[in-house]
DNA sequence: TTCGTCATGTAATGGGTTACATGATTAC
DNA sequence: GTAATCATGTAACCCATTACATGACGAA
């Protein structure tokens, strides 16, 4: 019931991946880090949780940090809630990572596949990306459709309109074709020459940076 | 009830203050001409059109077309529907152009916002755009300080996402910068002298062959 | 006469937000 | 001791989509 669907599932599972969270951190990693896909509201999050514990996918443990110790030692305090992916969620994270259908090209999947990149594999990766831009191609076939079936009747805004949305598409098209061309070369852009996992089992996993608990700025600032 | 809202509305008020339509053709100019901005489906428009007509913003009636007027002629037939902006409806309008508040900013509302620009007062015209700058100016500066803060704990595809979208903002912060400039000092950028907008363009787009009036592609084309 | 497109609608559902309610912890 | 921020949740609502149902019109 109540498949809180989708792209915030996904991301959940792939963030808890990486480590054990809570709640509120998760969120704000959802929102900064991997930011730039829209934020979530704790509305949102917090029954995505409870259906994904639900499932199996995932567990909820009081959190070991020395203050929610002391916090549950004492009666009655709730501490927080620290979520850890199962075996049974890491594999069905696994099967969403592999499984490509058409939505994974739309614009919010398809920022959510990418920013999993890291633990996708190559061909997934391949397919992904192509299927994006393809997507892209054929809204652009579109938008130089109407445009010139109706240059005419529009006005100068609607037209400057038109004409930055679709140098933005094409943009996102170039640099899709950058990404192809690396990944079919082999080689990450920008570092000389980082070994890449091919498999869809991470080796290394990023190092858990645990340090300052410190992190300011992290709200949606709405 | 159900104030279908915002967005949706607006879009339809303006439409039909440019002319008359029926259902139909209205989805089509959201999609296409006016495109871009999100296709709404039929089982959004049609009740928030019988919304409009209950709010006494727009009138229905009977379509004129030869075709119609036959077919109403006879008996039980259901000829188009075409609505029709009201006096009352053509000033609710006129006030949702004046009106200006932190929402006018959001991308959604914001490509509907500008897409109107052509009935909109200059002054609103900045406004719009100048805190369209500033909203985008924000959203830069958070994602500067995320990736600051966590640089190192990112993977390559991580970093190179935000990377694209960082840079994305910067472009259309730019774009507004050259459209503020040009409702300063008066002049449309693209008629006239054409001094060209500097960004990068593509190298010799494919230009428009010529006027097949086949009309494929006009669905969402899902 | 059938197929594609025009044309209008509704019910169920989905996926999310807002606003609210509650309380703990930290910094000052 | 009080304000800010951390932390968890729920209920009511919102906006839109999907899938369905209906039917006309033109062309092959």
């Amino acid at each position: 019931m109540s498949r809180r669907s989708g792209i915030l599932e996904f991301a959940v599972l792939g963030l808890l991946r990486e480590s054990p969270m809570h709640g509120y951190e998760l969120r704000k990693r959802l929102n900064t880090s991997l930011g730039v896909f829209r934020a979530f509201s704790y509305g949102s999050l917090y029954p995505c949780l409870k259906s994904l514990v639900a499932q199996g996918w995932l567990t909820e443990e009081p959190g070991s940090a020395p203050e929610d110790v002391r916090a549950a030692s004492r009666a009655g305090r709730r501490a927080k809630i620290v979520y850890r992916l199962t075996a049974e969620g890491k594999e069905h994270f696994e099967e969403l990572l592999s499984h490509t259908g058409p939505e994974s090209w739309e614009d919010e999947h398809f920022a959510a596949r990418f920013a999993f990149f890291g633990q996708t594999s190559r061909d997934v990766r391949m397919r992904v990306l192509e299927g994006r831009r393809s997507r892209l191609e054929e809204r652009l076939e579109r938008m130089r459709a109407s445009l010139a079936r109706s240059r005419e009747r529009l006005d100068d805004y609607t037209l400057e309109l038109q004409r930055h949305s679709m140098e933005s598409v094409e943009r996102e098209v170039r640099w899709l074709n950058e990404l192809i061309e690396s990944e079919r070369t082999g080689r990450s852009r920008r570092d000389g020459s980082a070994p890449q996992h091919t498999s869809g089992d991470t080796g290394g996993r990023p190092r858990e940076r645990g340090g300052s608990r410190t992190d300011p700025s992290d709200d949606t600032a709405k």
